[in-house]
DNA sequence: CTGAAAGCGCTTACAG
DNA sequence: CTGAAAGCGCTTACAG
């Protein structure tokens, strides 16, 4: 039995005669070691949970990809973790996560504070931020900052003349969608064009919201001529309900997004788009986790997003 | 510790006062159960492998959504494997859900033929396979047969008096690969215009593939003037291709795909597509799992698609 | 109803 | 280099 847990791993002092029966005979048998057994004894699983807010977003699903191959490089295997942006639904994941004893958690939290796992950094839970993340909480974060771009789109639409700018905000709660709104609140104001009244907009980084909040914007008195989206499935909520509206980009209104996607260079016109290093910002997450499991100590990772211009935004009337 | 587990679990015999004792201790010692422990006595684990071809697939990842959700009501876990299409991979990934212990397995495999697979059943793992699936194994599968559907297709484009259709095809190592093609080819051929040599081409389910096999359509002699699609990256791939030659769809050429994706209906013109019940057939599946782990017997479960026709196939020049 | 004991399948000091 | 033994943290017959 020890003989063979000794071939089976580290392999160091066995002779090779008795290392060979034993991989004759494991192969004769098919045996096939109990990794939660050894998981029992050895105290570790070789298992990473990974919660995010939404499967459905690809702006995750890629983001889950690179953090997959890079965990099963590594021999971690995934448990995934869907909280549909509900504080109670990541609550009850990252308890189960816990009782399965993961090694080590990489979250994307639906808020910007959570005693939960506050709790779970201090008792030592390797847990690494992945886009989102908690405030005054010591566990390194993997993300990218969009400010410069968003100040940059700012810039590129009121190169157009736009002076009635609108966004359709992600929650306040979230860092990144405080921070998109900021900057762009900022990099109007210092363009001497405030926001208006009105053209702030809060969705839930959903579909659904940003066609809801794209038909406000359209039934205001004044609409916006400009609209940015802060995700990229607000933006095709928001751009379902301009087709609807027979509303025609950019001649009627401009518009762009936070998040670049496959299928936004497709669209007529194409749509101009905040890129982030989606992939990167996966495989980041995934290499520091191992690292932080094994005591060590990681920083954080902040690179840049990139204003990616396309066809969405251009005068008014403009192009026709 | 007897008495904390049994007021932890199934709660029979213990006295209400120990209860609330033990779980008053519980509560301030925050005691958090292992459940590696747990496991390794009780035999199962309360966790699923979900092993799929690629989870940067919106359909795969809508149906994992699914498949979650209902997983999750009913306790279990989900470890996720991403195949890339990749038999190798899926082998390996295979291997450690089982050293792990699932308690079961819904797999998409990567070919039509898995000895690995065949085994795993005929030791008794419970299998359920969802969209594709692996021929002569006695496990059921979920999916949905799109034959009815694709003979609609071509229905419809020849309604428009196409002759030159042509497919750009799934792996036909694939069940669903090879099932819309020979809708395609048996559609064609019944109608009496038979798909004609070098307009069968074969992709691998991945955008690239869909890119490259459409630019080769666009080489030929004498272009098809309908093309279709077996799946939503293929033609994400295509529709890139065709916007590249500046091939205007459907006036210079018609275009459809198999799956729906949302972004479908936003592009000019909107895209005709078959669209298969994604979220029913998560559910349905991740439904079934846990009735076979109880050691009971599972059906089949074979839906409907539905051609969705949109915008994207007309006339030669028509709609100019 | 409750506690003591065995055992799930491994790993890893500890002797030899 | 190799084997016997303890122990990881639970669950569950078995007594009482």
């Amino acid at each position: 039995m020890a003989t063979v847990s000794r071939t089976l791993n580290r392999s160091d002092r066995v002779s090779p005669e008795v290392r060979d029966r034993v991989t004759a005979a494991v192969e004769s048998l098919s045996y096939r070691p109990n990794a939660v057994a050894r998981s029992l004894k050895s105290r570790n699983t070789r298992t990473l949970g990974l919660v995010i807010p939404n499967v459905t977003n690809p702006f995750f699903t890629q983001m889950a990809r690179a953090v997959e191959d890079a965990a099963r490089e590594r021999g971690y295997s995934l448990i995934f973790g869907n909280t549909d942006e509900d504080p109670g639904k990541e609550a009850e994941y990252l308890e189960v996560l816990l009782e399965k004893q993961v090694d080590g958690l990489i979250v994307s939290p639906a808020r910007a504070t959570s005693p939960q796992l506050e709790g779970l950094v201090r008792d030592g839970v390797p847990v690494v931020f992945l886009d989102r993340y908690v405030r005054d909480i010591e566990a390194p974060v993997v993300r990218s900052d969009g400010r410069r771009a968003v100040d940059e789109l700012v810039e590129h639409m009121m190169s157009f003349g736009h002076e009635k700018l609108a966004i359709i905000s992600g929650p306040s709660e979230t860092v990144p969608g405080r921070e998109r709104l900021e900057a762009f609140l900022n990099g109007a104001a210092n363009r001497t064009v405030p926001i208006g009244e009105g053209y702030v907009k809060f969705g839930d980084f959903r579909r659904e919201s940003g066609f809801e909040t794209m038909r406000e914007l359209l039934n205001l008195e004044e609409p916006p001529t400009a609209v940015f989206a802060a995700n990229n499935l607000m933006a095709l909520g928001a751009l379902q309900a301009l087709k609807r509206a027979g509303v025609r980009v950019p001649e009627d209104m401009s518009f762009a997004s936070f998040d670049d996607v496959s299928w936004f260079e497709l669209v007529e016109p194409s749509i101009t788009a905040i890129a982030q290093p989606v992939s990167e910002l996966g495989t980041a997450a995934a290499e520091m986790l191992p690292a932080l499991v094994g005591g060590e100590e990681a920083e954080s990772v902040i690179l840049d997003a990139e204003l990616v211009v396309r066809g969405s935004c251009g005068e008014i009337g403009g192009r026709v």
